[in-house]
DNA sequence: AGGATTCCATAATCACCGGTTATGATGAGG
DNA sequence: CCTCATCATAACCGGTGATTATGGAATCCT
């Protein structure tokens, strides 16, 4: 019944005392006010303008809308700036979660870069494995999820789990077969799989777990895991105690001390992608698009050939 | 840029969690809401919703207008509220003002009506002589403007001052000559003025004197003037002392205490009108017109015979 | 799985809101 | 008394914002 324009109007008139003065401030014609008043009366059923010879006042239900005018439209205001600032990236929100082994080098390198880029938006960061991480995002809990994806091994299972959504390629991580330092092959260049079938294993999460038995079986053996632990550290620390061998990746090897243990990059290599994912209408939203161009420049990606396909997808 | 529709559908979509169910709850169908969003979401530039499959949830900026928008349209239904009540009289302001001598029944007598009729309309009420009353009418200080004309006399000069304005005839109001009651002339049925050419004479407001002048000259004398007051109270005790005569109307001897002095009707009779002014707009403004009504009423006026020209007003 | 359902998007259409220019009526002022 | 300023009105017209009809895709149920 009542609209932002209507009040606009009202508010005009009774700032400026007449239409014509009311039409100049707006930038709009005379007329266009004249006949706003008249829709406006006809609508409320009341008469809101007194016109009194060639002035023009406000009746008292004129002055009551002149003066709900102020609240409406500083709001409107108030709302168009949020919009603005959000679009223009002086605020925003990005809830970004990442897997643990991510946190180390990747989250705070990122975080870093969209800290320095756009100050004023804040980011919310939560450790969550890909499964729940991906959860989280098509349930509308979190805006990028950091994830990763083991070559040819279980990119089936996540197949369906990034469908309605979007990737972009972080790095690819290589994995690497970590043993401890007086081991016969410490000194090799790199290690075949199937040398090692009768060692005893350290697994990490259950999809690492299932990475590595899904090596094992192409290399025709059945690993005897001895633990598992999802912590890495941990699992560098009982190779270093001589209790096994392990599977673990670069990005790990990277971040966290490891001298005492001998790391052989297998052959055939092995590796894991790390992705950014979301969904299509959240990489529109600037302060999104902008966590995105963080990650890929904190993994060292390419931000352009970013979204490409998972390698190994099924074409 | 962003307008009371917009918020209301961004609302609903937040409340409803669906295009369908939001297009329900408004009244609308689902493709309205469909483009509204659209629109809106290319008016500000940003993602408003994400599309998730076939569900749909607000992003940050989405949220940012639903969350204004329940402030905007608590104040819009206000502003509503407020019309509505003033078109249904269950609001409102009149601001009154009559000339003294009408304050003290005809003014009485119209509140209680309005105040019985109307009790949520706030009556503001001012004594002014016709002159200023009908100037602050003019200038937008006064809703309804009590006056009188002297019949003949001062409707000319009055007359400039009723241009562009409204009038209601409320009551004619008989002029008497007030003597005292040990006057010769006290016991007879009329008075013919000429008979009181050697009375001293006692005026009342300039306009009353000024009547006066013009009733004297028509009868072939000049009055002599010899006490001048507004009060008519004090005119009735100046005649009471037998300081002198006067001209005093029947809406004040009705209302005064004047047992000692004789009152005798004029002949030729001389009246003045008793008007309500008011502009035409303000005519329409319920308040306004309730109190014309009440106006009319109180004066035993027949309200719908009321917007009849001034008698004697040149044709 | 596969089919039914449900939800959103799109296209085509159309009414009307809300602006414009042109013009007229009228009160105010020199 | 004439001129100017202001509001009202008419005619026109484009865009907003609704409708119905239809399609596509995800979810749900069997």
């Amino acid at each position: 019944m009542i609209d932002a324009a209507g009040l606009r109007v009202m508010k005009a008139i009774a700032d400026e005392g007449s239409f014509t003065s009311a039409a100049n401030a707006l930038g709009f014609t005379q007329p266009a006010i004249s006949q706003m008043v008249r829709r406006l009366e006809q609508r409320t059923g009341t008469v809101l303008v007194e016109r009194y010879g060639r002035q023009v006042r406000l009746t008292e239900a004129g002055q009551v809308l002149a003066r709900h005018a102020v609240g409406v439209l500083a709001a409107l205001d108030a709302a168009e700036e949020e919009i603005t600032a959000i679009a223009g990236l002086r605020a925003g929100r990005v809830r970004l979660q990442a897997f643990p082994s991510s946190s180390a080098t990747l989250v705070p390198r990122t975080l870093a870069i969209l800290k320095a880029r756009h100050p004023d938006i804040t980011v919310t960061f939560t450790e969550a494995e890909p499964p729940e991480s991906l959860a989280a995002l098509r349930n509308g809990d979190c805006d990028v999820a950091v994830a990763f994806a083991y070559e040819g091994g279980d990119l089936g299972e996540l197949e369906e789990d990034l469908s309605l959504l979007v990737t972009r390629r972080l790095m690819d991580d290589e994995v690497r077969l970590v043993v401890p330092g007086t081991h016969p092959h410490a000194g090799d260049g790199a290690a075949s799989l199937a040398d090692f079938s009768g060692e005893e294993w350290i697994a990490g999460c259950p999809r690492c777990r299932g990475h590595l038995l899904s090596l094992a079986d192409t290399a025709g053996f059945r690993p005897n895991v001895a633990f598992e632990t999802e912590d890495y550290v941990a699992q560098l620390g009982l190779v270093t105690a001589g209790l096994g061998v392990a599977l673990v990746p670069d990005l790990i090897l990277n971040a966290a001390k490891h001298d005492e243990v001998a790391t052989l990059p297998l052959s055939p290599a092995s590796r894991r992608q790390i992705l950014a994912v979301t969904t299509p209408d959240l990489q529109r939203v600037p302060a999104v698009a902008a966590a995105l161009d963080a990650l890929c420049e904190a993994a060292g990606a390419d931000p352009k050939a970013s979204t490409a396909e998972l390698v190994g997808a099924k074409a």
